[in-house]
DNA sequence: TCCCGGACTGAATTAGAATTCATTGTCATT
DNA sequence: AATGACAATGAATTCTAATTCAGTCCGGGA
């Protein structure tokens, strides 16, 4: 076995229904590697597509000749063009959260956890621009398809979000009287505007250096001190 | 070649432009009434089929059955079915932008205009479900389809914006270092977080109540006073 | 060398949906 | 009552693209 089938495996699971028939997991041998290899390269260029065209333009043909498979061979992985989606969203959300759990708790301070996490944020994002844009566009729709995704991937970053909330309130860095649930979203609709607005110019500039801008009104608002707002 | 192609033709002109002759009126004989009813019953209809099913999933005779015509009158009130989102798009941003600037007039001093403005956001939104879902998940598309509609009106809410900001620099209740581009992304994305997260839970809280305490992050940030964020 | 298993292929199948258009129904005018 | 104009209809057409499957190819074992 490898982590091929191991994947796979792992994501009918996690994916609502049906068959496991097309799935080859049983015939891992010499080709294991090939496989493998095969699995990536449609996945690959699958991000690519989407992001090209958009998850209901893109067809299976191009993806297939994007990967440089046969079309036939996308269903040896995958159980439909729907699962495609899924499997990608799973992949990359399980790759990129790791890393932000990593970056925060490498952190120290609520600050500077926050900074981190702000930071490599949208530096994987600049990274890895077909995620994005398959991100942001899947991520605002209501398909029931990637919805159970969306949502553990938003709690994840949720958690994230209140622990150091929660830090900077015990340091006396952060507010004590915030309404958490809405603290998060504007934190998250901040940032992710930001990406956004980024990939609608075309991704020309340094993305990064935005970060700690951004955390400094986030921290600081855009009011000068002694400004209050009562309702 | 009789008048329904007439009609087609002039609608082509106008989908794309932002003009205001989108409604046939050259046909108003006695059943002027009629027509214009049918015109936007078809866009409520599709506001109602995309806001459930999303774009491409929704069908066109979907929208027929909802709007109680036959397949075929469809077109004769819109050049295909890519048109009906542009023209429920244009119908849309136009009327409720038309509301955000006078809201914003209305109100007397920055700090009042921004709660004005985040006040009617929520509102309008939260009045009209339909549109705040598709809106939401084409906003965030990269569709060409209705990429110009979005950076105009993402360009209006910008020039309201920065309006807002500006005469708070000068009333001196805004921070005079800020980067204006950065600003516009941060207020905008925060509020359309939460109209996102208002969505997914069902709507089922009141979207309003959240108008002031966010104008308060916006104004103030997270932060307690003195805490600095240099890089 | 010949055979076997199964990964891979891509043309054929098929279903679904956008769009068209010949026909129908309606109403104002005569 | 007949006519003409045209909005409305919805079945038929056409197209597109997901999915299938009958074969081909390839590598390793006999």
């Amino acid at each position: 076995m490898n982590d091929c089938s191991f994947i796979i495996v792992e994501y009918k699971e996690s994916s609502l229904n049906i068959s496991d028939q097309n799935i080859p997991d049983q015939n891992m041998g010499r080709t294991a590697n090939q496989s493998n290899d095969k699995y990536r390269r449609i996945l690959d260029a699958a991000g690519g597509v989407f992001s090209r065209r958009g998850f209901y333009q893109a067809t299976v043909s191009e993806i297939a000749r994007a990967a440089g498979v046969a079309d036939g061979t996308i269903y040896l992985y995958f159980k439909s063009k729907d699962d495609i989606l899924v499997q990608f969203f799973h992949f990359k959300t399980k790759q990129v959260f790791t890393r932000f759990r990593e970056e925060v708790d490498r952190g120290d301070g609520a600050v500077d956890k926050l900074k981190r996490l702000i930071r490599h944020h949208l530096a994987a994002f600049q990274a890895d621009r077909h995620m994005a844009i398959v991100y942001q566009a899947e991520t605002r729709r209501y398909s029931r398809l990637v919805q159970d995704q969306i949502r553990e991937m938003a709690s994840l970053y949720f958690e994230l979000l209140a622990e150091i909330v929660e830090q900077g309130q015990q340091e006396g860095v952060i507010r004590k009287d915030l309404y958490l649930g809405l603290v998060k979203r504007f934190l998250l609709g901040a940032v992710e505007e930001v990406i956004s607005t980024w990939l609608m110019s075309g991704g020309k500039y340094d993305l990064v250096t935005m970060a700690d801008p951004l955390a400094d009104l986030i921290l600081r608002g855009i009011g000068t001190p002694g400004v209050t707002v009562d309702s």
